[in-house]
RNA sequence: GGGCGGAUAGCUCAGCCGGGAGAGCAUCGGCCUUACAAGCCGAGGGUCACAGGUUCGAUCCCUGUUCCGCCUACCA
């Protein structure tokens, strides 16, 4: 009864609702996915969100789309595995934390590493994590009894299983290299950690005089101050300008050390003076001709960005202050030729944009390309599939030119690298549990590695360390490979090729059968959403405001692959209607339901009921329909055309038409027809809820309840599927005509300004007895949803005097409207009508006429063609009379 | 430099195998018609970016052009 009382509200109150489902979903298991099952296997990884993070956009799309394939594939009876958790974000996390700590006035060196990792996870158990509850709000049906963390135990023995197999196998090594150092976060970064942008900058010439007086040679360089560690001036040994230069000394300026001329074809001749200043330390190509000619490699930076011993008078300054010195000092001594505006892009750190420094430095690389090739061929032979399918070339395009991975970070908050160096013998230890003396030499003075693991390492592993890996568990043996990725392109290279790497590598098969990779979500102007603009539309104001069913079903529709979504409040709030219909359609259900023997029943209905009449038939053919038609989408991850089908069954179909059409039954006429009709609407409404259920899980489960308070969740219910035996063509057909005739009533209705109190008498003229029976039986249904006192029905007759008239194929309407009827404007009215009626017999006529259409069309068409062709010229002949009957009176 | 995508109604976007162009919002007109005004019934609005080609037929397939995004690169 009180339940009862809640639906019959007008307006659907989201807030209640959601927490309750939620919380009943949680306690009652339906997450669970249980690995022991019989059921096919269905499974997910979520990509898990920092910890740092709080729900935004991308977040809410991406997992709106992963839990309606969740619950899709849980209702259709597949043991459906979401696995949920969280990453550690190391360098994001630590730069968190050390933020905090320093409000407080707290500096991480002086803490000491061990306490500030302490503090870390202080910091994690009381404010990270926090987007955990927020996707709780989202709905998703993750398994929260199996929520993992990258740095638990068990996924951080799995990084130290992986990095120790791994350098067996010569696959991970320590060197010597160009890395790119992020001088604030004090850390190498990998290249894809580094976000180019445009920047305005300059382009300094500077003149290195040859060490026997005879002249000089011009280089150009951005960063000055890199030539402290210049070691050579590099030509095109092609270029004749410069080719006898080639072996002769320069002075380096400021530092008046002599630096040879080389010759190398990396210089481009064109570009700049010609000469090209090598700074082997510093700079990736440097690097590369620098090994090519056996130079010494001379670092003038130190970690933090300032200029170090070798930097001679500069040693100690900023880099950026070091610059704009020896430019300075360059003038002085009359050794800047020129300086230019220059557009060039400049690197940065991705966690704190500052200016990235290319250095060389000592750290742990992963050998890339025999990883890359397997992974590659995974793609390329279907065993994975990305959709859409276009991101495979962008794929195979980063994959080829994949550089070693740089995987140390000199950071505390991470996996600390499982080496050991011995004091002894110099030896590095690689071990998954600490060693209690060097292998090498048996000395115990062993100290552990410093550096942590990129984020991305352990990432690379979620799929199957999530599922309990290194360990033979039975979720792994149930659930990897995984079914299907859900992700934003942004982390294609971060993530997926890496999992695909790992995967392939530790596993033995890949992580995951297919890779959706869905749009961004940008304002409604198509910028991307950012703090520093300040277009950011928060999801959790968006779903409080809304509705979260309202916001997911926004999100589900909006994201056609390919295209970017482009979200405003307006389009949630138009969802939120819809949520708001079908919470109204129910009302009606629902309180009609007195009386109704099927009421908590199962509504079993069979095809060829002789009860059910045209317009059951009708819907239930449409509704199996759109089952069939929502289910072949989601097997394609068209979202947007399964929700939309969704939509538009609802609220055209069923509630537009059938719901109009039950009144008769319900409210007049006798008790079978009464119970027939009740049967029809509420197994159809009841229906679509299962089929809408994944895309707005609380008002279907809410509904639902009421509905069949006995018959548990909606979770639990099947996924409809089409009934071949309810299609029904010919009750298509039928009700495409009833439809027809009506709209051209209204029609008249409308541009005739009739109020919908008038209630005129019609009159319609059918001559061909297959439609007019159609039309006789349903004379109640027309009169009652075109608002008519009555409808008479005939094969032939004279247009009635003071009626207006319309044309429906061949048959005639007239519509008695007097009071309303202005001849001039009818007459307008048909001469607009009768003009595109003849340009649609002109259009056929044609098309018909055109010899080689006729001869080449498939018939199918040409069939169409000759019936719509037949079709408007009884119009246009019916049209045309009319009009003539109006212009003699 | 290389690659990918987009251009369709005023706005935001759908459009499957090529067969008279669709939705939502906005606009205009009529309505509190016994589920819903967060609603109902109508109406108007398009050279499917441009130029060629293939085809009986092109928004759709092919080529080129313009404009706009994005990704990527060793742009001293």
């Amino acid at each position: 009864m009180s339940e009862q009382k809640i639906l019959l509200n007008k307006t659907y109150e989201h807030g209640t609702v959601e927490d309750k489902w939620y919380s009943f979903w949680l306690e009652n298991g339906y997450f669970h996915a249980d690995e022991n099952s019989t059921k096919p296997p269905f499974s997910i990884v979520i990509p898990p969100p920092n910890i740092t993070g709080s729900l935004h956009m991308g977040h809410a799309l991406n997992n709106t789309l992963q839990d309606i394939l969740i619950r899709w594939k849980k209702m259709q009876g597949f043991s459906s595995l979401w696995q949920p958790g969280t990453d550690h974000a190391g360098i994001a996390t630590q730069n968190v934390v050390e933020r905090m700590l320093r409000e407080k006035g707290i500096d991480r060196d002086h803490l000491g590493r061990e306490k500030f990792v302490e503090k870390v996870w202080e910091w994690k158990k009381e404010s990270g994590g926090m987007i955990v509850n927020q996707l709780k709000k989202l709905g998703a049906a993750c398994d929260w009894e199996r929520e993992r963390f990258t740095m638990d135990e068990g996924l951080s023995a799995a990084v130290r299983r992986t990095f120790v197999r791994l350098h067996e196998e010569g696959l991970i090594y320590q060197g010597n290299y160009i890395i790119n150092w992020c001088p604030r976060c004090h850390t190498a970064l990998s290249d894809l950690e580094v976000i180019y942008q445009e920047k305005k900058g300059a382009l300094y010439y500077v003149r290195y005089p040859l060490a026997d007086g005879t002249g000089s040679l011009t280089v150009a360089t951005t960063r000055p101050e890199t030539m402290l560690g210049d070691a050579a001036v590099a030509v095109n040994p092609d270029d004749e300008r410069f080719a006898s230069c080639i072996g002769k000394n320069l002075i380096l300026p400021l530092m008046k050390r002599e630096i040879p001329v080389i010759g190398d074809s990396y210089v481009d001749v064109k570009f700049g003076a010609g000469a090209l200043k090598v700074t082997p330390a510093h700079d990736p190509n440097d690097f590369e001709i620098g090994n090519r000619h056996g130079l010494p490699k001379l670092k003038v930076m130190a970690d933090d960005g300032s200029m170090n011993e070798n930097a001679g008078k500069y040693s100690g300054m900023e880099r950026f202050a070091c610059r704009k010195a020896v430019v300075e000092d360059l003038e002085k001594e009359g050794l800047l030729e020129k300086v230019e505006d220059y557009l060039h892009s400049v690197g940065g750190c991705y966690r704190c944009h500052t200016v990235v420094e290319p250095t060389i430095s000592r750290q742990w690389f992963v050998k890339i390309k025999p990883l890359a090739e397997p992974a590659m061929e995974a793609v390329r032979s279907g065993k994975i599939r990305i959709i859409p399918k276009n991101w495979e070339n962008t794929y195979f395009e980063w994959m080829e030119n994949i550089r070693d991975w740089c995987i140390s970070r000199q950071i505390w908050w991470g996996h600390r690298i499982p080496a050991w160096h011995c004091g002894d013998c110099r030896e590095v230890n690689v071990a998954v549990e600490t060693p209690e003396k060097c292998v090498k030499c048996g000395g115990a003075s062993l100290t552990q590695e410093t550096d942590v693991l990129d984020t991305w390492f352990s990432s690379a592993l979620w799929p199957f360390s999530t599922l309990g890996w290194p360990e033979n568990t039975q979720s792994l043996k149930k659930f990897y490979p995984t079914s299907v990725l859900v992700t934003g392109f942004d982390i294609l290279f971060f993530w997926v090729a890496r999992m695909i790497m790992f995967g392939l590598k530790l596993m033995g098969d890949v992580p995951f059968r297919d890779v959706y990779i869905h749009a961004l979500v940008r304002d409604a102007e198509g910028q991307k959403m950012s703090k520093s603009k300040g277009n950011i539309i928060d999801p959790l104001i968006i779903m409080e405001k809304f509705g979260t069913d309202a916001f997911r079903f926004t999100l589900a529709i909006m994201a056609a692959q390919g295209r970017d979504i482009k979200l405003s409040e307006d389009r949630v709030e138009g969802y939120r209607n819809f949520a708001n219909k079908i919470w109204n359609a129910s009302r009606f259900v629902l309180m009609n339901m007195d009386g109704f023997n099927g009421r908590g029943g199962t509504f079993s209905l069979l095809p060829g009921d002789q009860r059910l009449d045209l317009t059951d038939r009708w819907i239930l053919s449409r509704l199996n329909k759109t089952a069939a038609y929502v289910n072949e989408m989601l097997e394609e991850y068209k979202f947007n055309q399964a929700s939309a089908r969704i939509y538009q069954f609802v609220w055209r179909e069923f509630c537009d038409w059938y719901i109009e059409l039950a009144k008769g039954r319900i409210f007049s006429g006798g008790e079978e027809p009464r119970q027939t009709v009740l049967a029809v609407l509420a197994h159809t409404l009841e229906t679509t809820l299962r089929l809408l259920h994944p895309f707005m899980p609380f008002i279907t489960e809410e509904i639902r309840g009421q509905m069949l308070p006995e018959s548990g969740s909606i979770m639990s219910a099947a996924y409809p599927q089409c009934d071949r035996e309810w299609l029904d063509e010919a009750a298509e057909f039928e009700m495409g005509l009833i439809m027809e005739v009506l709209g051209a009533m209204r029609a008249v209705r409308g541009e005739m300004n009739v109020p919908p109190s008038a209630k005129p008498l019609a009159v319609l003229l059918c001559p061909d007895p297959a439609r007019r029976e159609v039309l006789s039986t349903k004379i109640d249904y027309i009169v009652q949803l075109a608002g008519l006192k009555a409808m008479e029905l005939k094969p032939a007759g004279e247009r009635p005097a003071g009626h207006a008239s319309t044309v429906v194929g061949d048959i005639e309407i007239f519509l008695d409207i007097k009071e309303f009827l202005n001849l001039e404007e009818e007459r307008t009215r048909l001469e607009k009508e009768l003009k595109k009626t003849r340009e649609d017999v002109e259009f056929f006529e044609k098309k018909l006429g055109n010899k080689s259409f006729v001869e080449r069309a498939p018939e199918e068409v040409l069939a169409e063609h000759r019936e719509k062709q037949e079709n408007s010229q009884a119009k246009f002949e019916r049209v045309s009379r009319n009009l003539a009957a109006l212009k003699a009176m």
